[in-house]
DNA sequence: AATGAATGAGGGTTCATTCAT
DNA sequence: TATGAATGAACCCTCATTCAT
């Protein structure tokens, strides 16, 4: 079967590996085959979404302006996509698999767990700086997307990541780098501190996030280290 | 247009002192004078837009909805503010007011820089953690009303609050209480940090915030203390 | 309570006693106190969507079509229902209704068993046959409307119809007036036998109905007297 | 346009004889040589398109929801038909053509004139039971399509099936079988009778339609027996 | 002080059909 | 022979706001 337009209806979201978007393996559900034009044509859909919800906000998004920001008739997004939900999802979940490759990469390269929590806050802060239109979005989706039956959409998402870190900490207090804390409860803090000046950020952008990155990672130093 | 029409009209959304919420101020616009039933009705309306926006979340909330909440028509709610924008600000300033009377009170109450910075922070979080449904609204409504250019209608609000404690923060090293640090960053970020723990409880309740607090004023603590 | 365009969402589509149309009873569910000019608007609105089914058939009626026959705009309709459907289950059971109310009438006047089957047939058709939109609209929506599940809108309607019917045809059994056949069976053949009639007159009206109506009380006539 | 594209612009929706489908004759229009791929094709679309009609009804059936069904692309519809139109007439003729063949050779082989209308009847609904999606598909067409102009499509398809039985009614009259009435108008009766029946099972098939068929048989045959 | 009525703009989505390949 | 891509029209419905009473 290869039912243009009906294809779409079948695939769930697809992204990779990623800790927070972790959705439900289904072996069954294999990606659909995509044309080079499908391909190219999602891409810039997503593409002119995020933006648009980084312009406007979500609640401004609409599959019209999106249309009008990627100069395509609003049939197109609605052939090429199943619903708005479906591009407002992918608009986060390819932004964040993006950035947790690059987050991964700085955090594996780091052998004592005070670098990788830096090089994690690091990196990840750096990732956004340089993507705020993505940044904007993924907050603004993140915050406001709901499932039809009113709960947040991305409830939750964050488990894993509070894992992830809560682990580096143990091991930098086995290590003896770091002084006696809750470590979840910290990683969650941490984590938490990161998103806040984020969001700082993303209201008000006269401040340079990368300058401040080193006050932030100054600061955490200072407050889980021996 | 009759008198009661007309006097909404006028007025802006009257706030006492509040550092974030500064209205530009007019010294000609004086507040309108109310009758006893124009303040219940007002004090009604934006309790169950409150109600609602914590509920549906901000895209989520109508008028329709806001009145069904009240019980009462939608012409009510029009009769007695101006437009939709009047009412959103309210929940915010209002909400805002309180917390910051209740905060305010608890840090003049220290004496010492460090104490005043666990004042403030666990008295902001207390308040809040009490009243989740005002906080979950005024948090949707900051991060998603734009003004009808669709600009952020609450886009630096904060810078008060930083101004605030930065001041706290420099007296601490002053008084040899903190380390060297640059006291505007660091407020900065302190305030980011409480503010992202309010955010991880906004969309998972099952931590209960009030534990969290000691942990987070440990967390600061370590990180400003010499 | 009384808001305006809320009233309707609360209420079900108001019908009298009826075998056919039976509500689910709910004795809290008083129905709400209309205006003169709401419940003129209603009818008005009613009246428009009955033209348009009979004639554009179910498919092709459509809420700017409804707006355009009642020469108002399609937002009046919403502010008046709460939906497509309602006016549609409205055009089905207060037809009936007042179908049911002619029949009922005619039928106890009868004092024989035969009488109050002829009586049946042809005050149903009459009455059918003054009023060919309304009957071709109600014959549409029966045939037609679905439930948002999908399953028939209108189907097991006619229980209580047969029923009734099959009352009589025994009565007439036992008083020797009707030969022996299974009540039930010969009742669901004759409502459908007159149906059918009905039907052909439905779609091709150059036959005049009321010139038929004897034959077809003849025929019964003939098939079910000893 | 292809080759194959431009034949099927040309061509009427092919069928034999058929009292009531008769199509306007027209001896130019010689029916279209199909290769055995297109006639797969066709088949397996018009197939597909009465169990979609059969399922969500007239108005729920649309080309997408056919190629779904089918398991094929919405375009090779488009390829092998001219329009919605010619598949939604070929599924009714297809099948009454059918329903054609058979009631005829069981009425032939009758000799007198009550055996032929109780073998009519008889084998009509018999058939019709025996192909329920069919037969829902048709009776659904039947009376939802219009003409472009809002017309319905299949307005006065019966007169032919009439003459027919009218004929046999008359034959049985002179025979001294039936009693004496209007033939056409009885016949007109007994065919919706049937119709009607048909119907009922239609929205409700608890009642299993060939139980029926000898209490039909049997009331007929009251009606029209001297 | 209150509200019922009305409305135009815009929301997301489905649809049959056209066209180029 | 087949189909992916595109599209404009129409669909029902929600919305904030205006107006007359």
């Amino acid at each position: 079967m290869s039912a243009g337009d009906a294809r779409s209806r079948k695939r769930a979201p697809g992204a990779a590996y990623d800790p927070r978007m972790a959705e439900r393996p289904d072996p069954n559900d294999h990606p659909p085959r995509r044309s080079f034009i499908e391909r190219a044509r999602r891409a810039q859909i997503v593409e002119a979404a995020t933006q648009v919800v980084a312009e406007l906000g979500y609640a401004g998004t609409s599959l019209a302006r999106i249309a009008e920001k990627a100069e395509i008739s609003k049939s197109v997004i609605t052939y090429h996509f199943e619903n708005k939900d479906e591009i407002l999802r992918l608009v986060v979940s390819q932004f964040f698999e993006r950035g947790w490759e690059r987050m991964s990469g700085h955090v594996e390269a780091e052998s004592t767990a005070s670098g990788q929590v830096r090089a994690w806050i690091g990196s990840q802060l750096e990732f956004y700086a340089e993507h705020r239109a993505e940044f904007l979005a993924m907050s603004q989706i993140m915050a406001n997307h709901r499932t039809p039956e009113g709960s947040p959409a991305f409830a939750g998402e964050l488990t894993e990541e509070v894992d992830a870190l809560t682990e580096i900490l143990q091991r930098g207090q086995r290590d003896g780098e770091f002084r006696d804390f809750d470590a979840r409860g910290v990683a969650t803090i941490i984590l938490r501190c990161a998103d806040g000046v984020l969001g700082s950020w993303a209201v008000d952008d006269s401040t340079r996030l990368v300058d401040q990155i080193p006050a932030l990672l100054d600061f955490v130093d200072h407050a889980i280290r021996r």
